[in-house]
DNA sequence: TTTT
DNA sequence: TTTT
């Protein structure tokens, strides 16, 4: 294919992970991200400050994680793709949703930092970077990922 | 602040850029982009696709660049951030769009690859990345580089 | 070209940045970044880390903001491209040395956090990814984002 | 940990894989990348090119992909991670090698482009990115991963 | 030489 | 609506 879909993003989480599961048994995550840029008003000289919120969702064994040690204004690295889902709302009015897969997440503290047992790297299947050296790389567990219908 | 928003693209354009200006007159272009993954359906043993569709947004010079020598099928590197954007439809209902504000563009060719003329990086402002080699580069910086010992 | 060469680091600092001037009087910044990765051996189920240090370099605006914030400890977003350079040593015997020459620097807090004006992003060159919201932005570019419906 | 060691390049192979086995028995692919940069001479004007080599180093799968697939000049996407190795040469003089341990890879054509079969995206280890819908994804192979010595 |  |  040589296609690549990837979105890396640091922010601060608006609330604390909702954590439900799937018909199979699996974790699923969802919470918002925020990211804010600031920059000064050529014209007026006066600072500006944008926020974006992105809707992060997590699987499995990154869904668990991120359920026990991320809260509400937790600073986190993600790193993870973009999926658009088509929906229709009780008014019948069809619409879009982007989100984020995210398939790694770091702890970076924050105002209200996790334990310390969490502040470490986590990976939704296999880990590939970060928790990959060169020997004695551990497989780690399985999943069936079959129905997230959430 | 310490936050960061950043997209990362491969993939094939779905149509030529459609390249407007402001009332400022400055160039904008919109185009979609399509990233695609393919697996392998571990309980049926078929081949899965699923293609994801982006809607890329540039300014200035990039949409310039991208208004010259990008078509329909076009391979590029995307980079850039993610921004919603609120707007009512005709039907008065509010909904919000996705896109991806890119300030890095890399032809890969494709299908229908462009001009080699075009066949180079192309950015959003001052060049940041690729644009600082060790020597020779930029007149007002002059650096002698056989003496850092670190 | 259509080349890309993007390194992307969070990490600690083993010292405080040691800021240089070249003849052009241009500020010049070296610093170390450690990144550790954390694994449990598959045979003997023991905790395992390994460190890695990277050589980071940084030019003008960067460099004086990292001298002036950054301290040994600190943790921080690095973003950059990798460049190697040849050097002969003393004894005679020629040594290349890989270093990042970084193009972006976000701070992440760490131990010794640094000031609360030095929380912010911080490029080399002028700002390209997080500097450019929708509206608003910069005086050379006024842009009626009302009515954009791609 | 908190910390990310991440290289991502676009580039051209300087020659085909050379692949080896470890004593395990697993495979483990060597190239060298090449990635360029070209910018104006402010002072001159003149066209100035640098091209960077990077080693990439791919495990297991990957290795085997790569060998099979890729050839001199080939164009790839690669992710990885930076990791250093100390040797000593013939001449008892200790030195450092920069390597990418490369845990993605893409196709994406290039002067030789390789058969159909191989454009694909490929990964070490369990995919995550791409190759992650939300539904029906696999497990894949069974590597050991002891004892990679070269 | 960092950090958890 | 792309591409392989």
């Amino acid at each position: 294919m040589a296609t690549l879909n990837k979105v890396t993003l640091i922010g601060y989480l608006g609330h604390a992970p909702e954590l439900r599961y799937t018909n199979g048994g699996d974790p699923v995550a969802h919470f918002t991200l925020a990211t804010t840029e600031t920059w000064k008003d050529k014209a007026t000289g006066e600072k500006k400050e944008a926020t974006e919120w992105h809707r992060i969702v997590m699987y499995r064994k990154l869904a668990e994680i991120s359920g026990e040690f991320l809260k509400k204004g937790s600073l986190v690295y993600i790193e993870g793709k973009l999926q658009s889902r088509k929906w229709t709302g009780k008014d019948g009015v069809e619409r879009v949703t982007v989100e984020i897969i995210a398939d790694d997440m770091r702890m970076l503290g924050g105002r209200h930092a996790g334990h310390e047992d969490g502040q470490q790297a986590a990976h939704d299947a296999e880990p590939r970077h970060q928790s990959a050296p060169a020997k004695g790389r551990q497989p780690q567990f399985e999943y069936e990922d079959d129905a997230i219908p959430f």
